[in-house]
DNA sequence: TCGCAACAATTGCATACGCAACAAATTGCG
DNA sequence: CGCAATTTGTTGCGTATGCAATTGTTGCGA
């Protein structure tokens, strides 16, 4: 019935939270998107710059100025994949690890002290509604970017 | 305990939801902002920018952008605050409630079939919760405002 | 083997937004 | 009353990001 204030609310509420964390990362010279691809890639393996931005939801172009930024900060760095020359393969330096461990303890701090309102079972339950709704507007996207190809088939 | 990876899940549902969104209110010339702010307009009584700026979570430059463009579309109007002559006030025009109407119209019907796979005491919980997260985060906000601002008392 | 479609990454351009500096108007305090 | 502090809206600048075009690479089919 009343879908729409909710959704105002789950809007509002992820404004209030992109801020904050904003305020956090900004001591360790990071945005959100820069500090979630540091919290994927690791020494080892490296990642393709487009499974990256797959992965973080975002443009290609996006991740190459992002990948371009962390190398700069000493953060990561990029080696050509064996493989496929058109590759690069980006890994997590040493002072990337350092830069993560710092920052990963200041937002989860942040984010348990946020959570902490719920109890588990809200908790539990609240993932079971994210989940379903991420389903159903991947979906919606999927499906409209279809129509969007369809239009001249 | 798995706080965080809760929050991963918020922070990915939350941007599916703004670029669906985008999608949808694309083919009316309008973005996210610009649509809640016209759902905050109407006709008759006009809002200050800064109270506009207040309530949509954004700077005041943003809202002098976004109210510029909204009156170059015909959708809204500035006129001078009788009481005081540093104010304008903004008022919805005929063409900024046909254009809402249809705006709404088809976001509403996106928002709808998103929610309907929650029952209505999942919803019910649904909102509890997000209130209770937004009181918390918004007190976490202002306590880091407070904190830079106490830097040179 | 050649040609061509698909793909990886990059670059240029446009848009959206925050922050700081500013001018004009208003308020408040001595 | 008079001047300093505050408030309102605006502008300039920097950053973040999407989209489209481009370059170089790969692989497949005739």
């Amino acid at each position: 019935m009343d879908d729409y204030q909710d959704y105002r609310l789950f809007q509002e509420l992820s404004l209030l939270l992109d801020h904050a964390d904003r305020l956090v990362l900004r001591q360790f010279r990071l945005n959100t998107l820069q500090y979630n691809a540091l919290l994927l890639l690791n020494p080892d393996e490296g990642w393709r710059l487009t499974d990256l931005s797959e992965r973080l939801l975002c443009e290609r172009s996006t991740v190459t100025r992002l990948v371009d930024y962390l190398e700069s900060e000493g953060l990561i760095s990029r080696s050509p994949d064996p493989g496929d020359r058109r590759s690069q393969r980006v890994t997590l330096t040493a002072a990337g690890i350092a830069r993560r461990r710092e920052a990963q303890a200041a937002i989860e701090e942040a984010i348990r002290r946020r959570f902490s309102v719920l109890s588990r079972d809200e908790e539990r339950h609240l993932i079971a509604m994210l989940k379903r709704l991420r389903a159903i507007v991947s979906a919606e996207i999927e499906a409209t970017s279809h129509e969007a190809n369809n239009t001249a088939p």
